[in-house]
DNA sequence: TGGCAACCGGAGGCAACCTCCGTATAGTAT
DNA sequence: ATACTATACGGAGGTTGCCTCCGGTTGCCA
């Protein structure tokens, strides 16, 4: 299911050691303030200097994508779990409330990660097409079931999960997330 | 409906006028570019010292309040109007369109505007307190006509408009905000 | 017309982002 | 073991945008 660290190339052994490290720090920091995180306090975690940071990952989005790349694979592979459920419905319902916890963890990041995703090849749009594709399916049965209308769309009922934390972002209220998620719900049910 | 330009209180007659003329040009620039107005620029095309805007708006927060406190008043307004329609299910669907349409102009605006409503008797924050009171009397109306499930809450269907918003704001595909938008409405309706 | 309270404006401090380049070192060839 | 070099390190410093401070200016009233 899981996989190893990602290496992206030959790499020196200290480099190697270096681009973890500074992965560990991001993710730790994001999970800890947001993804409003400033780099020089990642650098510093990790041991490092600015400049390599900034050599490992040339732009604050670059990070970003790498921090969140290993959550997207995980994300898919709920999905395929998910898929020997026999419960159509609620094997959707679980996974989008996989996603909004998801969401909610990398508070701040939606708009990021919303944007990377565009960016043709990328790393993570990769991995997120695959996330995509796997939940596909989840919604697809749920639909071939009549559980689901027709005519949505994953990519609107994820942007709609994701749209639902960032406007809850500056005073975040647990339940009403939740009656918002459900009610999102409630929109894509036949 | 409409209202006379904001005076906070007796000002001199020079003070008023860039008062004025910084919020013409910082609207212009929203409207333009977006809210990541940078605020020295909106100073230069008011034709005002940076000195003098940050006297007028302390904060960046209290600039984008302001430019948005006229918008919010004729929301609350065209809800008003619409208590008048026959038809209180489209009366509010309608409503909410135009809140969404309202969204959509203030892009990036999203998490500034969500954060000031909260500040508690800010001029926003009581202007959005009226345009919600003045819609919630459509979302009744339409809950008391059956078109509404009851327990429904004007706020949390505003987030998700604002979410859908917020969410597409990278790449903003007109029919797919339209078809969220639809499968909210789907959500709230009885 | 004088006086002053109100107002102006931009120099400059601060924070975060990012680049550049002199120094250090892992890996390799001998 | 030693020398060599491609690779990597790291922080000084340039840039941008936010915001403050205060010496100079001006509207307004007597």
């Amino acid at each position: 299911m899981s996989q190893a660290p990602v290496v992206k190339a030959l790499r020196r052994a200290d480099a190697q050691r270096n681009y973890d490290l500074i992965l560990v720090a991001a993710r730790a920091a994001i999970a800890e303030r947001g993804a409003h995180i400033v780099l020089e306090d990642v650098a510093r975690d990790a041991g490092v200097g600015i400049g390599t940071l900034y050599r490992h990952f040339p732009t604050r989005q670059d990070l970003l994508e790498e921090a969140f790349l290993e959550e997207t694979l995980l994300l898919r592979d709920r999905a395929e779990a998910l898929v020997d459920s026999p419960e159509a419905w609620e094997a959707l319902v679980a996974w989008l409330r996989l996603q909004m916890e998801f969401a909610s963890r990398g508070r701040s990041l939606g708009a990021s990660v919303m944007a990377a995703k565009h960016v043709e090849g990328s790393d993570l749009q990769v991995a997120y097409s695959a996330m995509r594709d796997a939940g596909d399916i989840l919604l697809h049965r749920a639909q071939a079931s009549g559980d689901v209308k027709d005519d949505v769309d994953m990519i609107d009922v994820l942007r709609l999960v994701y749209g639902i934390v960032m406007a809850c972002e500056q005073a975040p209220e647990p339940d009403r997330i939740t009656r918002m998620f459900e009610l999102v719900i409630a929109g894509i049910r036949a």
